[in-house]
DNA sequence: GTAGGGTTAG
């Protein structure tokens, strides 16, 4: 690689003592995923600037490091280089991908009423931050106080809608769009599109995707394509989607297959579920075992020692300031005993309502049993047993999950919701659910 | 035209 041959050189040439050089090496290293080099380029710069932090917090964030990027921006805190607007930005980024409402707010609360709020980044910046930890009304109040907005802040206001299940508003903030003076982009319509998959607006996402074409003139990329797959599975119409996917101008990609497969488990066709995998393995065999997709018989072992690759999953809760974090089948926290106490409890109520154990089409080659085993531990509900032992009955209780909650985890807080009467709010990997009196805001479209 | 750092989707 040509920046090895550059760092060489300019290690050589002493060039790594200039004020700029170790910077553009930490930004070349955290855009090619090598954070180890770009931490090491950072460490090793002997005239540091605000730059150089704003850099190395900046990779961190892009690489979903956010708990290296906010400890880092403590430890800059500490140093003699004060957060100038482009350290704010990229802070409240890297708080909007944690989740963490409190944490949101204290950067919030480092440069209110400064000059920095004037920044159009940082305004957008927060409104991401607002959306993606749960409090989509303070975005949308940032959005309307700002003077000026460019088309991040539409888009960021129109995904954060998406991401809440609310598609007619993100209809409504895209329209205003379009009478206003910023025109859309290709991400406008990707985060448009993705809005009304979220809501189940099939109608509405069709005659977008077409506008887009005819009247914006924009190329539908691979992007665009997945998204209307997505709008049609999600909403139940499995054969238009295919259908659609097989009249596609560009090769479909495996993400377009993998939204049909997911569209597929959401509404349990089966059938199409193995033709979908079988697609999938001949475009990535590696991929397709990943997904642990069954119906390959002849990959299942494969599958399972794969399976232990995948990222963990654990689900964050916020009590006052404190974070609570929870992996699947979590041992390790103090209150561990009450906790599971607390979940025999609800599964009796459950099972007294006539629940049953929604398994995961996924796993075919698990013993009913083990399987069982396996979600009623998943590390959500360890979280949500947790917030209702420690906080007052009625309290609404939010969690943070780093993957996608699964069918049966869905089932259950909804019911969890009904018999505790808790509102109970779960941002996903995806998207925001608020569970509320025995129904999901998701209308169960996910 | 004047170096190195920024928000959105996936």
């Amino acid at each position: 690689m040509l920046v090895y041959a550059i760092h060489g050189y300019s290690l050589k040439s002493g060039f790594l003592s200039h004020e700029s050089v170790p910077t553009a090496l930490t930004t070349v290293y955290s855009k090619m995923d090598e954070m180890e080099s770009a931490r090491k380029a950072f460490d090793e710069c002997t005239h540091k600037s605000l730059a150089s932090w704003n850099a190395m917090i900046s990779g961190y964030t892009q690489n979903g490091l956010t708990e290296d990027a906010i400890s880092l921006f403590r430890e800059m805190q500490k140093s003699e280089f004060r957060p100038n607007p482009i350290t704010i930005t990229c802070i409240l980024s890297a708080c909007a991908q944690l989740g963490t409402l409190s944490l949101g707010k204290w950067v919030h609360g480092l440069v209110r009423g400064s000059d920095f709020e004037s920044s159009i980044y940082v305004s957008t910046a927060l409104i991401g931050m607002y959306a993606k930890c749960g409090s989509i009304e303070e975005a949308r109040r940032l959005f309307d106080l700002m003077p000026k907005k460019n088309e991040v802040t539409w888009n960021t206001m129109i995904s954060g809608y998406g991401l809440h299940g609310h598609g007619h508003e993100a209809l409504n903030i895209f329209s205003e769009m379009l009478s206003s003076s910023v025109a859309p982009s290709p991400v406008t319509f990707l985060c448009v599109l993705y809005a009304c998959s979220h809501a189940g607006l099939v109608k509405e996402g069709n005659e977008i995707f077409n506008s887009m074409i005819h009247r914006y003139g924009f190329e539908p990329t691979v992007k665009h394509y997945a998204c209307m797959v997505d709008i049609l599975g999600r909403a139940g119409h499995l054969q238009r989607a295919l259908q659609f996917i097989e009249a596609m101008p560009v090769e479909p990609d495996p993400s377009v297959w993998q939204t049909l497969l997911g569209a597929c488990k959401i509404h349990k066709d089966t059938n199409l579920a193995r033709t979908v995998s079988e697609k999938l393995f001949e475009l990535d065999p590696d991929d397709a075992a990943d997904r642990n997709y069954p119906q390959a018989a002849t990959v299942g072992q494969e599958a399972k020692k794969r399976k232990l690759a995948k990222a963990p999953g654990y689900t964050l809760i916020e009590i006052g300031e404190t974070p609570h974090v929870f992996t699947s089948g979590d041992q390790s926290h103090p209150q561990v005993k009450a906790i599971y106490e607390k979940l025999e409890e609800l599964e009796g109520k459950m099972r007294e309502a006539g629940y049953q154990p929604e398994t995961e089409l996924a796993l075919h080659d698990v013993e009913e049993e083990e399987r069982e085993l396996m979600v009623k531990f998943h590390s959500e509900r360890l979280a949500i047993a947790f917030g209702l032992i420690v906080t007052e009955p009625g309290t609404e209780i939010r969690i943070i999950k780093n993957l996608r909650v699964c069918l049966d985890c869905h089932a259950v807080t909804k019911l969890i919701s009904k018999i505790t009467e808790r509102v109970i709010v779960v941002r996903d990997a995806n998207r925001f659910h608020h569970f509320k009196d025995g129904a999901c805001s998701c209308g169960d479209y996910w």
